[in-house]
Parts: C-alpha cells; structure tokens; sequence
DNA sequence: CGCAAAGTCGTAAACGTTTGCGCTAACGTC
DNA sequence: GACGTTAGCGCAAACGTTTACGACTTTGCG
C-alpha cells in the first residue's frame, strides 16, 4: 500500500553525498559548504523527505519530547494548562505526549511507565495521587515537574529543591480578604471537596488571612462530592448558618454551589457573596459574573516548559516557582450600597 | 548523573540468556519454555527494566502512537474528545502525541510533520483550515480521521470514503425545531460566529428543519468574533427584532449570548428563548440553566480510536459516521405557560 | 539404537540516524 | 618543491530492538 518512505539514504544518492553529509547538511553543520547545504536541502524537500525520530531518538538517546499527565484536561485549569505547555514546548520544536492519569494510582503508573519508555526529555504532572518520590524514580532520570497545588509537601511552604510549580495562594486568599473585609463581609464561609490537597492549602491560606485582619475563624463546608448533589447539602447548611460571603477553594465549585443557592432560594449577591479561585472562562460570564483569583494557568503551562529546558540543556536543579494571582472583582462581591439596599428589601 | 538505563542485554547477561530470548520471553513468545519466561520476567522487574520504545519502533518501522490535533483543548468540545480520544488509546496500548493547530495553516503543517516524523500509526484532526487532501498527503501512508462538523465537504453530505466522524446536526436541528415549535416558538432567530463551517452546516440544518415543519425562515445573525464585544451587537439587533427564541450554532455563543442579552436588558427566557449545541458542561449550571443538543464528545474520541485502530489492524478503509445527538431540555426554553404569562407582565 | 519431530534457544541482520575520526585536495608559505 | 593548514566530505560504529533462520537438545517411536 505504501511506497516505503524516504530515508536518508535516498536523498543522498540522488544528491551524490553520503548520508552523513546529507545528515549534517540538514542540520545546518558548518563544515559542510553552503552550496551542498543547499542542493541537499532542495533534494529532500522534493523527494519529501521525513526524519525518523525513532531512529534519532535511538542514537541520541533522548527525545525532544515531553511527558504531560494531567488528571483530567476537561478541567478549565488543566485545559489552560496543557495548552500553555504544549505551545511552549511546540516553540522550542519538543513534542508532547499526553496522558490521563484519572486519579487511579496503577493508570498513573502505567502512564509514567510510559513516558520512560518514550526516553521523554522531561515530564510535567499535574494532580498526581502517587508520591513524589515514586513519581520520580518512575521517571529517573528525567526530570520532573509538579504543576498546582496538589503537589506541596505536607510542610505547606514550597520546597526549592523539589520542582514545583503552584498558584500563590497565600497571596491569592490575602486578595480575597482584604477585599471582602473592605466591602463589608463580616462572617465568612470556606466550601471545598473532599479529595485533594488543594482544598487543605487554601483553606490555610484563607485561614491565616483572616487571622492577619483580625477577623474571626471561617466556617468550612465541605463537599462529600464536587457535583450538585454534593453542593446541594452545603447550600442548605449555608441557608441556615446565612455568612455574608462565601469563598470556594475553586471556580466549579463556586458555580456549582451558585446554581444550587439558586434552588435553596438564596440570590447571589443580594443574600450571600460568592468568590471563587482559578477565574475559568466562565466565570467571566456567569449570571451573576463571578468574583475569582485569577492564576493565569496557561503561563503556568509554559514556565513549566522554560523549567524543564533549564534543567535539561543547562543542567540546572529543578526549582520552585510560586505563580501570581490578582483577583479579578465581579458581580458576585458588590460593595455595601448594592448589598444594605437588597439586604433591607429580603429582611 | 544518571546511571545508563537497563536495556535488553542487561537482562540478557543477569539471565544467562541471549537477547533473542529475553525479548521473546517478555513479548510471551510461547516459542519460550514458561519456566525462562517467568525468570526472565523477573529479572526483568528487578532490573527496573524499561523498554526503549526508539529501538522498537526502528525495526517495527511504525509506533504505537496516535497523533491528534485540535485547535484548542481549552475548548470543552475538544477537551473531551482530547480526553476520550486519550482514555480509549491507553485502553489499547497506545500514546497520544498531543498538538494544537490554533487555526494557523503554517502551525498546522508543522504539527502534521511532527506527526509524519513520529512515524504515528494514525492521526486523528479536528477543525483543522488545512484542505482534507493536505493533510492526507502529509500524514501518508498513516490513516487520518476527521472529528466534527468542521471538515464536512462542500457537499453537506457525509462522505463515507474520506474518514470524518461528525455529531449529527440534521436530526439535531431538527429535534430543536420540534421542540421549539411543540411550545410555541414560532419566530426564531439563528446567532453563529464568523468563521468556520460548523456554523454553515448548522445554519442549513436549522433551515432544512424549519422547513420540514413549514416555518419560515429564521434571521440568521452573524457575529463577527464570538466574544462579548461579538455577541453584544447581536444582543443589540435582537433586542430589536425581537424573535421569540434564537438558537444559536454552540454552547459558547449561547453562554455568551445570554450574558450580553442580560447586559441588554433582555431576559432569558422570558422575553427570548435561547438554545446551544454541544451540550458542554457548563450548559448544566448556568443561570438559566441551558437548552442544549448533547453530543457525547467524549464518545467521540472513543470512537475515533476504534475507526484508526480497525484501518490499521484490519485494515479496513476509513470510514465516516455520524453520531446520534439528543436534546437536553432544560431553563432557557419553558412551555408556553410560564411564557406567556411573563410575557404578559413585560407587554 | 536410530531417527524424526518437537521444543528451546542463540546468531545475526536490519531498522535510520548521528558523529568521531580519517581522508583528500586545494591552497599558501618558506 | 616540500610541507603544514584547512575546508569539505566519507567511513563506520553505535544506539536497543525484533525476528527469520539455524542449531542444539530432548523426546517419542519404531
């Protein structure tokens, strides 16, 4: 069916060279003349000569490909994410091979395995449930980077040696209260899932800013499922305990949990404020558009991809990076007036 | 830094084997006694032994390897075939080289040529501006496959030579227009964005399916970019003409729209039914909640990896399909009585 | 005991590249 | 004219697998 495909060996004999001549010709060496670096060029674009990575992979003993496990690239952020990454890494010619690692430990492993197959160059994992040392000497000697929150050490401060690259949420929550507290928030709420390590970071976080202005303790709920069936028990406890303003520890549940208040009879803002983290696209066109802290998760994608070229072509360590987030006010967070007003007509 | 990985041979010596046989022994030749295969095994898993898919592919002279190109995996659409197409590929071994077109013919061919270099053993496209013949030519001898309503030839008709799967907007169009007119909307607008052909073939499906049930034409408006600056002109002129429910070509545009058609002043549905297509999982929880055709995107990228894999295993010719789409009735489009009687109110 | 037939395993070639080293020819220098 | 230098290119090894083919051992049977 197919007319076998060109090789390296075809251009050169029909350019009268050796391989290793057509081979360095393409390569752009310079002991190799202008003139044959021409002809030779012209020869493989006509007989439409394709290299063998394998091949090349094979004698150079890596692959300029890296390796991107991600839990789930329906998520907004890891959506954003993985594009950030797979454009970066397209700018600097490396492929990237994809997997889902879907929370399960054995697909991860399996996943990782074959990212070591591959010989990747590098891998970037997002929202892993096996341990970073396991993680690690999967892929050693590649090395490897984690992306987001999930990742940190138990110690919650980042760990410079580890490589890890993660949202400030510390600064992010900070935002968060300051803002509610100038607008007039008093009793806040904190809504997270179950799983996860993120939910434990920015509750601290969110915790610890509160504790900065002097404000009291928050209320946490929490989720037993990121679903509306999950938001629905936690938008009923809300209409009882009735805080001010609501924080989630993320967009989808932010929106989720609107929708629910929504069918308990609560309107966002009149009756509570609502902010989210991550700022999805949808939260910019929600009704009632949402408050959120925006982490640019495509930025994130690409500086993993600047990480891990720095330590493989200038071999440097792996290294922490914290992300900066603003947050982006919205319509779910309206100052005093708009609130007082709408508080008087429902109370 | 890195202490050389284990190959083959390795193996081979801590087995007091040749090569030959270790290969075997872990590919479960039965040529080789159970007895050496389970200590080859073994050592083996001992050795940490991971195979260099490089070498494999060399002599294999292909990879287990699918390419898949979309324009963005941001999209929700394309983020669950991306998620589908991965998810079914791993079920049979396979990777998944990942790479984003963003519409751009020159990053398109790039990308193709990657996939060529890789040797994949297909490739699967969506929504790419490059011509079908293209692509074919660069990609050959691998078999490619079409996802979405993009790559419909000029014909409108599915073509079950060329290998495209596509949602089946006819019957979802129609499903639409039944629904729609079974509860009273009769004046019904069409919103699209500019480019692309998903609009052109849902517009004629719309239109066919108007007909069918012998409704005039719809207004067919036309938004130069589907952002907020896009879609709050076509607020504008529908805030005018006044139809009594626009559907519009996606979920997107729909989500968009309803945000600028609130900026306006228009409420959904009192004054203006609304209906999407795709079904993302936004549609769920937006306020109000969004009429929508489901897709099963994910079911797409299934499929796609069923239809590469029987062209390359059985080798069977590509084929094309249409997948079924249900309509998901939800807030955007209520029965005439709770329309009327807001109408009332607002008349 | 001889011989064929299985059953096991080894030998070696091949896959398409890259690259260190060696070779040739041309040129300049004294 | 002899010799060193340099530019330009070729030779061949190596990368780690897979697999056709051959070789050896054991078994079964007459």
């Amino acid at each position: 069916m197919s007319p076998r495909r060109i090789t390296l060996v075809d251009v050169a004999e029909r350019a009268s060279v050796s391989v290793a001549t057509v081979s360095r010709a393409l390569s752009g060496d310079p002991q190799i003349s202008q003139a044959t670096q021409l002809r030779v060029r012209q020869i493989a674009d006509n007989l439409k000569y394709v290299p063998n990575v394998a091949a090349r992979n094979l004698v150079l003993q890596s692959s300029a490909t890296f390796g991107l496990m991600t839990p789930d690239v329906t998520d907004p952020v890891h959506g954003q994410v993985v594009t950030g990454f797979q454009l970066q890494a397209a700018e600097h010619d490396y492929s990237v091979i994809l997997s889902n690692g879907l929370g399960d430990a054995d697909t991860e492993r399996r996943a990782l395995r074959e990212f070591a197959a591959h010989r990747v160059a590098g891998v970037a994992v997002m929202g892993s449930v096996l341990a970073q040392v396991e993680v690690k000497r999967i892929l050693s000697p590649s090395p490897v980077l984690f992306i987001g929150s999930e990742h940190v050490p138990a110690s919650g401060d980042v760990d410079r040696a580890r490589g890890c690259l993660r949202p400030d949420d510390r600064d992010g929550m900070r935002q968060v209260v300051d803002h509610l507290i100038d607008r007039g928030y008093r009793k806040i709420a904190y809504v997270s899932g179950s799983t996860g390590a993120t939910k434990i970071i920015r509750r601290d976080a969110l915790v610890a800013a509160l504790a900065e202005r002097n404000q009291p303790e928050p209320v946490v709920h929490r989720a037993d499922d990121v679903d509306a069936e999950g938001l629905r028990v936690v938008a009923a406890s809300i209409r009882k305990t009735r805080p001010d303003a609501v924080v989630c520890y993320d967009d989808k549940t932010a929106l989720l949990l609107m929708d629910e208040l929504r069918a308990v009879g609560l309107k966002v803002p009149d009756d509570v404020g609502v902010v989210g983290f991550d700022d999805i696209p949808f939260a910019r066109i929600s009704n009632p558009r949402l408050t959120s802290v925006s982490q640019r998760a495509d930025e994130l994608g690409r500086i993993s991809v600047d990480h891990l070229l720095s330590t493989i072509e200038r071999g440097k360590l792996p290294v922490s990076q914290l992300m900066p987030v603003t947050l982006v006010i919205r319509e779910t967070t309206p100052g005093p007036a708009k609130r007082t007003h709408k508080k008087g007509k429902h109370s």
